[in-house]
RNA sequence: GGCGGUGUAGCUCAGUUGGCUAGAGCAGCGGAAUCAUAAUCCGCGAGUCCGGGGUUCGAGUCCCUGCACCGCUACCA
């Protein structure tokens, strides 16, 4: 047996902007939670760690649409999906959040350790800074008069009209879009991660864990053929941490490279709350440790490059032992859309149905090779046939047959044949068949063998006939009975790590001491029910799901993709927004004709149309080709701004914009017209 | 467009370093049983292993190529 081993186990931190869907839960929640059940029962020590990323700009912006502040949004998500997690029974032992002062100062001292180790790049440039709002640029934010063709609205990056690459400094006579005073050139600083300095020690790493799953090691190994670059680890945002740096007003730390250090921060403040505020470091600075990060597929880059890389360039910290990450899990055969609200959102699940059957669903269905799908009709299968008809219903017939025929009593298991000793056998088996499986973190895999354990129990039941034995031979039944307790105890036990609460339930009802969490997994296949013992009366462990329950379960999600992102749209419609006639004056809608169209090369979306408008000849380029074909537009009559400034996109100038309608389904139609009209005419 | 992944029975998915007649669960069909939430147990699969080439004594498993889908990324006036 071997020793106690410190794991230090992480689930990916949710990005707290919206709430949490099953496919979160499926890829980086649920998997880790029954890794992190299962070594508990091991005797290993555990600490689960998690909780909300809350810096980006994804966050200003949403806050800003709400017209509430970055904290409102944070607060609110956050508490929402610690509460949804809680009810789930993810069981972290500490959910933080990375607006902590105990994140801030942590990921400050990551950065200025870093910093002061002079592995950061310190890139100068010269960048307009505005007074008036009191920040530096970005280029798109400073207009002026190009160097070039002396255009008067060039932006800073480029110039729309000659196509001419700038650097915003060039610009004669600049403005900021902010507050439209002249912005001032100032110096400005950001720092940069020498990634690629870490190449040869990331490729290392790498060949050190065989062992990964082929999709994470592949996907490294392709950024690391492609070489790394340098990445910056500041932004100019007043959102996030501020870089603890003399001189670096107005800017914060990068959220990519701040974030994964809340695995960091969120185990320091749980070692406080143990009291033992050193204890952190007896898992992230201990190489005894394992750390062990779960994540969607989304995220490996980050996990199994960055965040080693990062923790290499700090230095005494251990890397990540291994990166298991899922695939996505699709709903319906189609993607999970949170803008479309195409999704199963986890607090609204909780609100109808009791978390197992859904833990149970996602586990056995887990996205770990390839992209899985959950359909309710599935999800109503799984639970009655397999949860309800096998595992369910052993129990179920197990206790209501001791309950009528031995008093809920323990019969005494003398004189064992030769199907009994091989159920012993099985009983004993059955904890490492399921371990085989989730050392190496296959979920699927370990819940077929905990479920195949039930149904040879079934089976047993079945050989046995106890119900003709019972008149026969009622020591023989009683035996036969013994044996079906001692296989509902360690079911009861494997059951932990995949539905929890089921597990209690069991344990509680086969009236055993303590609770089934506290057991030993190593002794889970011995038989330790003593006979005498006397059982609770039996009650049904998991209830049938009706048809009629799921059919409004489809209805539910069918009714509410249709009215996608309702309060962001009433919002826009309002009063506030309403234009004078003057402003929509200013828009210079044209009829024209498409002449040709083709695909811009390199690039998935993108086609280069020639139209007539009237007299005059035009360049477009549309991001349409993902939805039209050149034959679906040439000769077609389509509606254009015509006094668009002219931009470069891809290279290609760009005199005009087409307008077309998309849905919320990502559906585009083109605007046409009914007849013939002549091209240039003004639409109004 | 670049990088990575996936495409196996009606459905959801396994198939380890290439090797005996390609598997599981569910659904379906037939049977047994009736202790149990009409729940269980046994038996039954003529699948172009996405298409096309190739390597090999032998390929779902390796190589090339085409198609489709997913993710990251670039670009969507």
């Amino acid at each position: 047996m071997e020793k106690n081993k410190k794991i230090l186990v992480t689930s990916a931190l949710p990005y707290a902007n919206g709430p949490l869907h099953i496919g979160h839960i499926a890829g980086a929640y649920l998997p880790a939670d029954i890794y992190v059940r299962y070594n508990r029962l091991k005797g290993n020590d555990v600490v689960y760690i998690c909780g909300s990323d809350e810096h980006g700009v994804a966050i200003t912006i949403r806050a800003e649409q709400d017209g509430v502040k970055p904290t409102d949004i944070i607060d609110r998500f956050h508490e929402l999906n610690k509460k949804s997690f809680v009810r789930f029974g993810i069981s972290f032992d500490n959910y933080s959040r990375t607006s902590r002062p105990v994140h801030h100062e942590t990921a400050k001292e990551f950065f200025k350790d870093i910093y002061d180790k002079n592995i950061l790049k310190k890139k100068k440039e010269k960048q307009f800074y505005d007074e008036n709002a009191s920040m530096f640029l970005p280029d798109r934010y400073v207009e002026g008069t190009c160097p070039v063709c002396k255009n008067q609205g060039a932006r800073g990056d480029q110039c729309e009209k000659c196509g001419s690459d700038l650097d915003q400094t060039e610009l004669i006579n600049p403005i900021s879009k902010l507050t439209g005073e002249t912005p001032v050139l100032k110096e400005t600083s950001h720092w940069y991660f020498p990634l690629g300095d870490f190449q040869g020690k990331l490729k290392d790493y790498l060949d050190r864990h065989p062992e990964w799953k082929e999709n994470v090691r592949n996907y490294c190994y392709g950024w690391l053929k492609q070489g790394l670059r340098d990445r910056a680890v500041t932004r100019d945002l007043s959102w996030g941490i501020p870089v603890p740096l003399d001189g670096a007003d107005g800017k914060v730390i990068y959220v990519w490279f701040e974030a994964v250090l809340g695995y960091i921060s969120a185990t320091k403040e749980w070692a406080k709350q143990v009291g033992q505020p050193d204890r952190w470091k007896d898992y992230w600075q201990n190489p005894e440790c394992k750390l062990v990060n779960f994540i969607g597929k989304d995220n490996i880059v980050f996990h199994a490059v960055m965040f080693p890389a990062i923790l290499m360039a700090k230095g005494d910290y251990i890397l990540p032992e291994n990166v298991p990450a899922n695939e996505f899990l699709n709903l319906e055969g189609q993607k999970i859309s949170t803008s479309r609200n195409f999704a199963i959102w986890l607090d609204d699940y909780l609100d109808r149905f009791p978390p197992d059957p859904l833990r149970y669903m996602l586990a056995a269905n887990a996205p770990e090779n390839k992209d899985s799908d959950f359909s309710w009709k599935d999800f109503q299968t799984r639970n009655n046939s397999e949860l309800v008809g096998i595992l369910g219903n052993f129990v179920n017939r197990s206790m209501t047959f001791l309950a009528k025929n031995f008093d809920n009593t323990v019969p005494p298991a003398t004189d064992l044949d030769e199907m009994d000793r091989e159920l012993l056998k099985r009983i004993a088996t059955a904890p490492q068949s399921v371990s085989d499986a989730l050392e190496k973190f296959e979920v699927r895999r370990a819940l077929k063998a905990f479920m195949d354990v039930a149904r040879d129990a079934n089976k047993y039941f079945n050989d046995k006939e106890p119900w003709h034995m019972v008149k026969t031979d009622k020591v023989k039944c009683g035996v036969t009975m013994n044996m079906c307790i001692q296989i509902s105890r360690t079911l009861a036990i494997l059951m932990v790590p995949f539905m929890p609460y089921s597990a209690e339930k069991l344990w509680k009802l086969l009236n055993l001491n303590g609770d089934a969490a506290g057991q030993n997994w190593a002794t889970a296949g011995e038989p330790k029910v003593a006979a005498g013992h006397k059982l609770n009366p039996p009650e049904i462990l998991f209830t049938k799901i009706e048809d009629g329950v799921i059919e409004a379960e489809m209805a539910r999600l069918n009714d509410s993709q249709k009215k996608p992102e309702s309060d962001g749209k009433k919002e826009k419609t309002g009063k506030s927004n309403l234009i004078s006639f003057d402003e929509f004056k200013n828009v210079d809608l044209r009829i024209a004709k498409v002449l040709s169209a083709e695909k811009v090369e390199k690039a998935d979306k993108l086609l280069r149309l020639e139209v007539e408008v009237g007299e005059e000849k035009r360049q477009i380029i549309a991001g349409l080709a993902q939805k039209f074909s050149a034959e679906d537009l040439v000769g077609k009559r389509v509606v254009i701004v015509a006094n668009l400034k002219p931009a470069k996109i891809r290279g290609l100038e760009s005199q005009g914009m087409l307008l077309a309608a998309e849905d919320a389904n990502g559906e585009m139609s083109l605007v046409t017209v009914e007849n013939e009209i002549a091209t240039g005419a003004k639409v109004k």
